[in-house]
DNA sequence: CATGAATGAGCATTCATTCAT
DNA sequence: TATGAATGAATGCTCATTCAT
């Protein structure tokens, strides 16, 4: 038989009461930022107001203020949880593989699914809000780990005889500018419909394993 | 004895009164113009507005509606200024020389040259305002001629067997990606001081050049 | 055999539950106090808010109104309490001699202590708060004992030759003047440090006793 | 014959346009001034809003900013204006007679005047906005003339045996707190009506020039 | 007894824009 | 050609207060 929980009705009760307030604020929580993403990615980040999130979520603009302390918080928050989210992916597929150029492949596209599958959060965290960069790093430890990734990737290239020798950090460097100018045309030039953003991602990422000029 | 001009001494008094009152005109706006992409560097697109702009030129801020429509009229036509100043260069660059290799490598100079000294109107053509694609084409011819220039590169260079061959714009729009990346870096990021921006900006336009993995 | 208190024990306990229970609540209820007068001295009455008070005392805004009806309830009974505490000690300083000089000097000094004492205090009471004296006058007998008090020295030192005799409420009020303007200025103008206000109320005090003119 | 005025026919229209709208310009101020001063003496000095004053001026709450550059710059010119007004009483007062007693005694009367007859910029002067002493002096040379004159009026009254010896400071600064007290309570004290006012300033004075003791 | 969630009103301020002059 | 005056809407934010739990 299985033993009775040591904690009181009274107690669970309590914690189960507990627990639904928790979750009920969580859902406001992520509420908000989910009208933040969706308005900043409808009117562009100038076009983003707190007044506009308190709308789109049906509550008054004063209640935004008690789940973040201010608009930047709430754009934060989006720009760590990006960067979260961001990381493990690219962890992940980093530590997939000890191939030298699958494993690069494998970080662009990584890259890539992010920055296009997060226009938002991207927009943020590389455009928007760089100055993010120059928070305290303890409290986003998230934000260096990646491109110290993509360094250690590109050395191990490098040493694979995979990529063209040279200086580590501006290869890495210009290897994110590719993927970076990538995600920027596709996600905000007119004329970058999914097919051809599609089309110049694939070519980038040949290229990028492959050269630009014929072997 | 002096030839007479054949106009009278009214039209030309005229002319000239027109002359210099459209000189000064010429001169106001370009003052607007210049003011606005100040402002627009130094604050930012949000902190920019046409109260500042009036008060930056000595001005009252009704006189900007005058020589715009609008502050979307404003900052479109400093996209267009940043298109035709940045298209001449590029067209130049793309005719200064037949050897594909090193065309696509002055092009790229040029390009990269062109963002990192001018970033407001930069910032705008690319990042901002890429909604100015979506205007009209007629009103100014030079948006999508650059695009072609590069196009038309990059097919020769494929003909000169000095790119990769495959499909013509997505290899273009993987090269623009590539210098977009680096602008954006570059101009954006902190932490990509002068020399880190330099240096990749250098060893991107040899892996353009030279691809990135070793012959 | 311990004799049994007339009380049950259950009585007993609940008294003691009472008991402490009222003992917690006036804890709190001093603790609300003490967090509202202070954040009054620091940012001033306009400076001062329900929200603030709950979190320098680390409870949430809404138990305020369990212990207080509302904001201006807080604020009143801290008049309520300024006056208490000042007319007690007004009351000692008048009983404590029967020499008319001597008395009026004691009971200007304590006067003028409890206002440089107890700033937030006092000017609630004589500066932001002189609604209070239009309320009901049964809620709080001190406010107007006070003045009484120093009507009666005022009389007494009268009839002892030691004050111009004159209309006795035109003089209370003058005397009263006099240290409310000495607290006044010593408490909120600029300039005054300890050494000036201190000079100022002694010489106050002296003339106030001796008279301004020259015997 | 009257000469004809130098100025052509447009200038002077000119010139009465203008005139007539700076006037009309100054009369909005004037108009801005005044009801801040009527709302604040209403609602207190917490109670006071750029809002408000717009509404109460049949205005747009935006067009405050056009006349004042922020609240604080209402308010502090409001204090200005007090000074100014108030200075130059003052000096005349200083200056209307030689005989020390009858010259404090004006003084005062010019003080006691000034504060129950414009009780809203005494408040903002002496009570709110003290902070107004800590700017530079340069911007409002009155300020801190007016209490120079006191002090050499007090200077002049000692010399001529009028007032009791003592230190110059402490003594202005004494008959000052009196004053002061004396339209503190005037104009903020519940209870102080006209006539017990009216008697208590009229005993002060008295108390002021023949002391407090019998001859 | 105390909280957490929420509101609605208010605040100072800025802005793009208009229009009579 | 240019200004000066004005508006109305918007913004970020704070607050006193309420109430179900």
């Amino acid at each position: 038989m299985v033993k009775q929980p040591s904690s009181t009705r009274a107690e669970r009760l309590r914690d189960n009461s507990r627990n639904r307030r928790d979750q009920q604020k969580q859902e406001v929580r992520e509420a908000i930022l989910q009208a933040a993403s969706a308005l900043f990615l409808e009117h562009g980040y100038a076009g983003f107001s707190i007044r506009q999130v308190a709308e789109k979520i049906g509550y008054s603009p004063g209640i935004i203020y008690f789940y973040f302390a201010d608009k930047d918080e709430v754009l934060f928050t989006l720009v760590d949880e990006g960067f979260s989210r961001f990381g493990e992916r690219f962890l992940r597929a980093f530590e997939s593989t000890t191939d030298a150029r699958e494993r690069l492949l494998r970080m662009a596209r990584v890259y890539l699914e992010f920055g296009m599958g997060h226009p938002a959060h991207y927009q943020l965290m590389f455009m928007q809000r760089t100055d993010y960069f120059l928070r305290p790093v303890l409290e986003n430890p998230n934000k260096l780990r990646t491109f110290d990734l993509l360094t250690r990737a590109v050395e191990d290239a490098m040493g694979q005889n995979v990529l063209l020798p040279g200086d580590l950090v501006s290869t890495s460097d210009t290897l994110w500018a590719t993927l970076h100018g990538c995600v920027c045309l596709a996600i905000l030039m007119p004329g970058f419909d999914e097919s051809r953003a599609q089309a110049m991602v694939e070519r980038a990422l040949t290229l990028v394993t492959r050269g630009l000029h014929p072997g």
